[in-house]
DNA sequence: CTGAAAGCGCTAACAA
DNA sequence: TTGTTAGCGCTTTCAG
């Protein structure tokens, strides 16, 4: 037991223990013992273990991780990318995207990743997502929403294996991918408005985003069978350009039944409709998506198609654990759900 | 089970190039050539670099982020963490927190950082922060909001300099924070009711964060001094269980006036109202909190306290580039805005 | 302008 | 059980 540079009497512990090797020396013992100690493994005498744990925490010693996640070639790192393709000003996300990355991070945490968030403006550029892949810093990536970059997603699914995306899932795609049927979502909300009497249908919102477009396409098709006509109002997602849009484009417009691309859209719409003075559910009817918490605040409360998002988060964080440990895994396409409340009409 | 690690594509390509070595031994070069190359430093011949830059990028080549960082002691990395203090059940973040983070990395990207996000349950652990700024990973820290954790971020704060803090100043406090005059907001909130007629007043939130608090208290003074009483509803800022809560406490509330925490309160407030049958303004007027996209879409629009979140996001990413640098810096205390809308009164 | 060499701080295989 | 010895992959003096 040699305490030299260690004597809590003359000038205190100053020299700031930084590195494995400055406590190993306090310690008497080699940094070796002093790794191993910290990590708890088996193989340290435990009264040693102990007596270096007790020194580590006296001096506030903390491994560097840096070192040590180069040294196993484990980040314990997750890459978390939103890409921003089309709705580039849109820097403010959807509340969607936004609680489903809420969700994740809480999933991931459990599983004791630490999450490496970055959004992206792919523009130009192609190399986005192969920047993160192969940056060496994170152990897999989990790709929310696909934008409008579709293909550099699967060409870079290719030869990297441990990543999971949200989105849209089109047949023989190559990226694992969790999702909502978006059809059926499409399908569930035209019907249902026709079901309550609608006899003239509006869809709400762009089409550029893949899920959108197969929420409008299914609708699209539903009305067409039934006869019943369907326009298209190509509304803003982005929240700021939502509402004069809106204003502009519902005056004209004669839809008995109005079908959102998303909640927000929806509720925007509910406002507008009610200064214009149509009563909703009588005059128009209207059908959301997304079931936010909001949905169910709104006056009158939103029918809409509900996704869900914890589920979806789950599924992410599980099967990107399952690819990073080599496994294969298949897609997930949740059905929605429709939840009736007050924004459509009761049943005949 | 599967997955070839070589895409056997181009022309019966060679061993993948992973290191800076690999690259340097098929260009003929060192390995410090490379580096110098790729990192674009002027002391390399044009010619070799751009050599070496269109081999690395025919071989898909990117250096290893880890062993860079760890070299060069510079993480290009921020903590971004959110205490769940109280409130521990509520996983699903509030919108206002989601928001800030949205902007704070899309700030931070556009200074090139990165984020890493850490979501913490501080519990009965007192070290969770230690964890963050000790650990080696980060440049820096930003905490988006003190919960009930002001204590831990104080003594942090002491030896780690680095770090901004989203949240409410509390005279002499050591760490740098950034946040709106919550006194102030709840002033003008009172004051407001009170100047558009409100006799009897409610505060609606649980004043458990230090932030809410400020406000309640703030608006208590006001009403005090006008000799109008104010009464406390302690509703939760879960989503989840504000509804049933507002339902309990509403019908029993004689207020005229009501102050809602935050925007999301008021909202789902504005439906229970409207269910029990009491209109708004005329029969009770309600003010809101952040200011957050949906203020201006409930019905009746939301006359509420505007949070700059945009400045804030700002705010905490400069002060903090500035402390990364050696700076030291101010708090800031954003004024908060009225907005007028309808939920409250015309002025008489 | 380029190569050689010395680490950044940690982990793990191999000895002792 | 512990110490010793190599590196992880990169950057950066220091020579040449």
């Amino acid at each position: 037991m040699k305490n030299n540079e260690n004597h809590p009497g003359k000038n205190g512990e100053q020299q700031k223990v930084r590195t494995l090797a400055d406590l190993a020396r306090i310690a008497g013992v080699s940094a070796g013992t002093v790794s191993r100690a910290l990590a708890g493994k088996s193989l340290v005498n435990a009264e040693t273990r102990d007596r270096i744990q007790t020194l580590a925490r006296e001096h506030g010693f903390r491994p560097n991780q840096m070192a040590s996640k180069l040294r196993s070639q484990k980040t314990g790192l997750i890459g978390v990318v939103i890409p921003l393709g089309h709705e580039k000003r849109q820097h403010v996300s959807d509340p969607f995207f936004l609680t489903l990355l809420g969700q994740i991070a809480d999933e991931l945490t459990e599983s004791g990743y630490d999450v490496m968030l970055r959004r992206v403006i792919p523009d130009d550029t192609t190399d986005w997502l192969e920047r993160l892949t192969g940056s060496g810093m994170v152990d897999g990536v989990i790709v929310i929403g696909q934008s409008d970059q579709f293909d550099v997603i699967e060409s870079v699914a290719e030869h990297y294996h441990p990543m999971t995306v949200w989105g849209h899932r089109t047949p023989g795609q190559t990226h694992c991918v969790v999702g909502t049927d978006n059809a059926l979502g499409g399908r569930m909300a035209a019907e249902h408005l026709i079901a309550r009497g609608a006899r003239s249908l509006a869809f709400l919102g762009v089409t550029t985003g893949i899920e959108i477009r197969a929420r409008y396409e299914a609708a699209k098709a539903v009305a067409e069978a039934a006869g019943i006509p369907l326009v298209h109002l190509p509304i803003d997602l982005a929240a700021a350009t939502m509402g004069p849009q809106l204003e502009a484009a519902l005056p004209d417009c004669k839809a008995d039944g109005l079908f959102a691309a998303s909640d927000l859209i929806a509720m925007s719409a509910l406002r507008v409709l009610h200064q214009i003075g149509r009563k909703v559910p009588d005059d128009v009817q209207i059908v959301g998506f997304d079931d936010l918490l909001l949905a169910s605040q709104t006056m009158p409360p939103l029918t809409t198609i509900r996704q869900e998002i914890g589920l979806g988060a789950k599924a992410l964080v599980d099967k990107l654990k399952a690819r990073i440990s080599g496994e294969d895994t298949d897609h997930l396409v949740n059905a929605p759900q429709l939840i009736v409340r007050e924004s459509t009409r009761k049943a005949a």
